[in-house]
DNA sequence: TAATATTTGAGAATTATTCTCAATTTGGAG
DNA sequence: CTCCAAATTGAGAATAATTCTCAAATATTA
C-alpha cells in the first residue's frame, strides 16, 4: 500500500533531473546508469518509467524512424504553465515563457475553439545552435 | 528503378485520404480495408506506410499508453504551410490558418531564435465538440 | 506476348516491451 | 536492534509490434 523509497528510484530520478533537457531510450538510461557504477536492471527502468509516465512526471514519445520510445522528465519547477520547444537535431528542450504561451493558447482558443494542452504539446524545430551550422 | 502503380497502393491512399482527420494503427488500416473486400496484406501495409512516412506524406506517432504506432496522412492540398491541432479525445485534426501559424512561428523565432518546423509539430488538446461534454 | 523489373503476402525472424516469480530490500513495530 | 510483512528488484521467459525473406504475382515496356 505504501510506497518504498529505493536506491534505484533515487538514481533514476537523479539522472533524469540532471538531463531534463534531453530524451533517452530505456537502453540509454540503463547504460548511462551502469556507466556510473549505479546499475539498475532494465525491467526496473521500464517499470519505473511507466509509473512516472502515468504520474505525468515524464513524457514518452516515439523516436522518429525508430520503434523505440524515448523519455524525458518534466521538472515541476521548470515545466509548468508553458509550452516547450524541442530541437529535432540535438534533442535539447527549450522553454517558452508563460506569457507568450498563454497568448498563443488564447489565440488558438479564439480562432478555433480548441483548448491546447500544454503538457501534451511540444513544438518541434531547430534551435539557434543547430540552425547556424548546416541548412536542410 | 521505376515505381509501379499497384491496386494496393491505390486502396491504401484512398482510405487514408478519406480519413485524413484521424490516426490509425496498422491493424486498423488492414482491417478497414479487409472489411471493404479490399484486402491488403499486413506486411504490405507496413511497407507502404514506412515509405509514405519517409516521403513525409504520412505522420507517425506513438498512441499514448500503447506500444503501437498510429498513422495519419498529410494532404498536400490541406496540410501545407500551417500548424495542426489534434484532439486527444476524438483524434480529429484541425488546421490553423496560415497567417496565424506564421505569426506564431515569428514570435517563437524572435523570442527564442527557434525555428519551428510545421511538419513535425502538432498542437495537442481538446476540440470544441469534445470540450462541451465532460470536463477533466 | 514476352521479357524484365517491381511488388506482394505468408510466414519466419527480430526486438522493444511486459510479465513472472524467487530473492532482496524497505520501513515499521516491538 | 531485530524481526516481519509488504514492496521492490532483476533475470529471464513471454508477448506482440515491426521488419525481413523469398517465391509467386503483377506491372511496364518493347
Amino acid at each position: 500500500m505504501a510506497e518504498y523509497n529505493t536506491e534505484q528510484k533515487k538514481l533514476l530520478l537523479e539522472f533524469l533531473e540532471k538531463n531534463h533537457d534531453s530524451a533517452y531510450t530505456i537502453e540509454e538510461i540503463s547504460n548511462e546508469l551502469k556507466a556510473k557504477g549505479a546499475s539498475v536492471g532494465k525491467s526496473t527502468v521500464y517499470r519505473l518509467m511507466t509509473k512516472l509516465v502515468k504520474e505525468k512526471r515524464v513524457k514518452r514519445q516515439l523516436a522518429s524512424g525508430s520503434r523505440k520510445a524515448v523519455y524525458r522528465i518534466v521538472l515541476n519547477e521548470h515545466c509548468h504553465n508553458h509550452l516547450h520547444l524541442q530541437c529535432t537535431e540535438c534533442g535539447r528542450v527549450l522553454h517558452l515563457d508563460e506569457k507568450t504561451s498563454d497568448e498563443l493558447l488564447s489565440t488558438v482558443k479564439r480562432l478555433k475553439s480548441f483548448a491546447i494542452n500544454e503538457d501534451d504539446t511540444v513544438l518541434m524545430g531547430r534551435c539557434a545552435t543547430c540552425s547556424v551550422g548546416g541548412k536542410k
